[in-house]
DNA sequence: CAATAATATGTCATATCTGATATATTATCA
DNA sequence: TGATAATATATCAGATATGACATATTATTG
């Protein structure tokens, strides 16, 4: 999937703000990017807002807290299967991604 | 995470219609059960509204026929990754996927 | 009823993801 | 300011998911 032209791109001081299918990415690409990003911002609201420090959130999945920073950066070596694994471990519904997800 | 479960009720003839957190699952590997059913129930939909078989989206995917039949099925050996890529690779967005987990 | 297309199931080597660890950077506050 | 809590970044061995393949089962159709 070369989820590393997007690391490129961060690396080259890109900032890949919302939507980028710049250079070399396909639409699926770019929309899995985008999607991952969504979860990641969606994961770090709503560890914030249950006044979680990402060690205290690290605990709770059996994870580390390198993993959950890289989760909510949405780190190309973080999959959605395990973003989505944490939001339901912070509670969130499918109806809650549904909302998470809507435009 | 003990995807197992899951299978072992399916051979014991359970069939896991929706949500089952019959006997040992937790609430978040139910949700995320029901998470995958649901989008593995919409990628069968998707793939036959655009009258495609296994084998030809299997190639659209560079995957196999096996797997998108494991990931129609929800089986425990597809992530959500996989699901949700294929999906995108379909044409789904990020609304329609918010349309799929809206109640 | 064949014949054959479509889908399902099982196995396995390899690729990818993950938790752990170490360490660096950036807040926060006394 | 310095101390320390919180977050970020890098690396890697082990775990898990993946594509490929073989083969079985179930439609479909002639």
């Amino acid at each position: 999937m070369d989820e590393n032209k997007r690391k490129a791109l961060e690396e080259a001081g890109w900032r890949v703000g919302s939507a980028d299918e710049f250079l070399e990415l396909t639409p699926e690409e770019t929309a899995y990017v985008e999607l991952k990003l969504t979860l990641a911002n969606s994961l770090r609201d709503r560890r914030q807002a249950q006044h979680l420090t990402q060690v205290e959130l690290a605990q709770r999945l059996q994870s580390s807290q390198s993993r959950v920073a890289k989760m909510e950066a949405g780190d190309p070596s973080v999959s959605l299967d395990l973003l989505i694994r944490s939001l339901l471990a912070l509670g969130t519904t499918q109806e809650d991604l549904a909302l998470i997800l809507a435009p």
